[in-house]
Formats: structure tokens, C-alpha cells, sequence
DNA sequence: GTCTATAATGAGATAGAC
DNA sequence: GTCTATCTCATTATAGAC
């Protein structure tokens, strides 16, 4: 009935299948779900992507798009107060751990998204692509957290990115799996710990004021 | 036409299962596919059991039981030269990487399972279940390295391991991803460091004899 | 361009012969 | 107890009317 431009639909489909696969999984985003997600029929899927991993590898590239900062936000509130590196480490991860329970279910989506594209080589570097994508974003936060605080890490900050994702991957995983708040509590303390460890502090930097 | 007990046909179809998990993943393990692989009629399967899900569950458990101690072997290698406690948590991390890199399918696998079960509420405590053995088969490891070094950890044994898990979960999910070597070592590194953070070292203990 | 109808395939589960 | 044959349902994809 309603006319649509291609392109159009393509974008309602993808944005119909990660509401779906967010919601009941990858194995449940099947074309009719989709198409019932997005209010239309089997047919119009087929008129606008001519296969399901067409629009698998549309969809993991969007969300991958979508993928804003976890981090920079709960940086940004902090202000004009940059307090210590290790403050806005903890700030940071707490922020980005709120946005898992705010929505566990996209968390679960991106997990099992990754695993898809990981079985299929025809899909893998999609997911090296998703993880290319977590590091750089990272990697923003790590940079923005040094220039606030004043510090410098001991690593290249590329590193720093990725080992902040190896730790929040763990903590995810465990708080999807037992829901466990004083675990992740904990976890997050000792992240916090572990990645400030990284930084030369900023009072190093202060008393000799002199470097070479 | 051989006969076999229904016990024993339960077992074998599971192990015929794990096979098709780890080599095609979750949703290829079919009843078909997995009759095939163990050489029985699809007839067969809903002999010994009742329905997929069931099989899916013995799966899981048997999974998880047969999940040895993948530290444990690495420090017992250290033999009589417990060294430092550094170095102990370094081996026991190179020892589970060096499992990884040895059958990348097999830790496909279980994230698999583990979001399979997670998905379904009827079969969430099995991914519970699963980490409750992931977080026993790491204290084990860190209550065994403590007493080889002579060390004492100053958080609790149970805390620490589910520390070692965060670590190794997202060392893996990453590695799975990128196959990168190089950035899995420097993860190594960070890990080892931060997880000995966790500890008394073994001199400060010497140096006071009498505590408290 | 969009729809209904339907092919073609593969899934889990079952009936009933032997 | 084990098998072949089949049922029922859901899937992706396509054909062809409008």
C-alpha cells in the first residue's frame, strides 16, 4: 500500500531486526519476525535485500555505527573537576556498567552478534570490525581521561583501550550470567585499580616540573 | 540394529553433540546433525530422549563437569620452585592461553552455550551453573598458588577468582575476534600484574613474623 | 512497487512395522 | 529396541497477479 523508497525500507528493516534481535535473540531475528517487527511483508523483505545476511551484515554494521561512547559522557559530567585519573576511570566504568543494566538486553545482543559473525568467515571480520570499533572507542575515553587529569599512561593508549575492553567483556558476561551487583561492584573497584595502574600519576609529573 | 542400553545412547548421543557444537556451533546442532555424527537414526535420538532441550541440558552439565582445572596443571609444572606468586598467576594464565590457542572451537562453544542458556529463562541457572564451576575451578587455582609461594591475598579467595574469570573472558572473546597474539600477551602481562596486586607479597610477611 | 500464494528445504517429533 | 516413513511446522526465497 504505502510506498516507500528502497533505501527506506532497507533502513526500517534493519531498525525492525535489532529491535528483534534484542529482544528474543539472533536465532529469533527469522525474516517473518522481521518483517512483522516492521509492519511489513515477507515479500517486501525480499524486494529490499535480496538474502538474510544481506541485511545481517547491515544490521551488525549499523549498530556497530551506533555504537556511541560508553564512557565519554560520564567524563563530560565531571566537569571542570577532574579530580584524580583513578576517579575518572571508576566514573567511567560505573557509567558504561549502568548502561548494561539499563539495558541488558542490547548487551546480550552484541555478545551474540559478535559469536554469529565469528562461526560464519564469510562474516569474521564484521566482527574484528565490531571490536575495532570497541577499542577506538575506548581508546577516546582513555585519551579524554589523561588530557582531564592531567596524567599520561605508561602504555600506548591504544592498549590501555584494549585491555578496558577485555575488562568490561569480563564484567559484562558475569553480570549477565548471575546478575550479581556486589560482584560487579567489586570487579569494577578492581579494574578501576588495575587500569589506573597504567597512568604515571599526576603528581609525579607535578614535582619535577623539568622532563626530559 | 546393535543394541545398546538407553544410558549408554544417551551418553553417546551428548558426546556426538559436543562435537557438533564446538565444530559448527549451537544452532548446526540439530538432531539430525548430531544422529549423524553418532551414527544412529534420527529415531533413536527421541528414544533416549524425550526432546532437544533435553539433550541440550546433559549437554551443558556434562560440559561444565568435565571442565577441568585449566590453571592448576601450569602451577603444579612449577614443581618445587614455587618462586613468586607473579610468576605463578603469569604460568596459570600462559597455561589457559596456550588451551585457547590449542582449540579455539571448544571456547567458541562455550560462550555459545552460555548465551544459548541465558536466552531461554526455563535454562538460565545452567549458565549460572557454568560460572559457578568457572569461579570454583579459579579459586582452586588461587588458593593453590598462595600456598605454593607463601603468599596471602587480600581480598577474598572467591572474589579473586571471579576476578581470574573477568580476565580470562574477556582475553578470549577478544583473541577469538582478532587472533592477535601480540595484544593477548600484553593482556597476559596486565592481568598477571593486576591479579598480584591482590596479594600480601610473601616478603612483607617474612620481614614481620609475629601478626597480629 | 507491493501484495498473495507457494515453492523448496529443513527442522523436531511421532507412528507403526519388525 | 530399532528402524523407515511420515507428520507438522517454520524457514528462506520466488513467482506472478495487480
Amino acid at each position: 500500500m504505502t510506498r516507500m523508497s528502497a533505501v527506506d525500507r532497507r533502513t526500517a528493516l534493519v531498525h525492525a531486526a535489532v529491535r528483534v534481535v534484542a529482544r528474543d535473540g539472533v536465532s529469533a531475528a527469522t525474516t517473518r519476525a522481521i518483517v512483522a517487527e516492521a509492519g511489513m511483508s515477507l515479500a517486501s523483505f525480499h524486494y529490499a535485500f535480496t538474502s538474510r545476511d544481506e541485511l545481517m551484515v547491515e544490521l551488525i554494521n549499523a549498530v556497530v555505527d551506533g555504537e556511541e561512547s560508553a564512557f565519554t559522557p560520564a567524563l563530560v559530567s565531571l566537569g571542570g573537576a577532574p579530580k584524580t585519573l583513578h576517579d575518572a576511570v571508576r566514573a567511567a566504568l560505573l557509567d558504561y556498567f549502568d548502561g548494561v543494566r539499563a539495558d541488558p538486553d542490547r548487551e546480550k545482543a552484541m555478545f551474540e552478534l559478535t559469536q554469529w559473525a565469528l562461526r560464519e568467515p564469510r562474516f569474521e571480520g564484521l566482527a574484528r570490525r565490531q571490536y575495532e570499533r570497541y577499542f577506538a572507542v575506548a581508546e577516546a575515553a582513555v585519551v579524554t581521561a589523561a588530557e582531564m587529569t592531567g596524567c599520561e599512561w605508561s602504555r600506548p593508549t591504544a592498549e590501555v583501550a584494549r585491555m578496558i575492553v577485555m575488562l568490561t567483556d569480563g564484567l559484562t558476561i558475569a553480570w549477565l550470567v548471575n546478575r550479581d551487583d556486589e560482584a560487579a561492584s567489586a570487579a569494577i573497584d578492581f579494574a578501576t585499580s588495575a587500569i589506573a595502574q597504567l597512568a604515571i600519576p599526576a603528581r609525579t609529573r607535578t614535582k619535577s616540573r623539568t622532563r626530559t
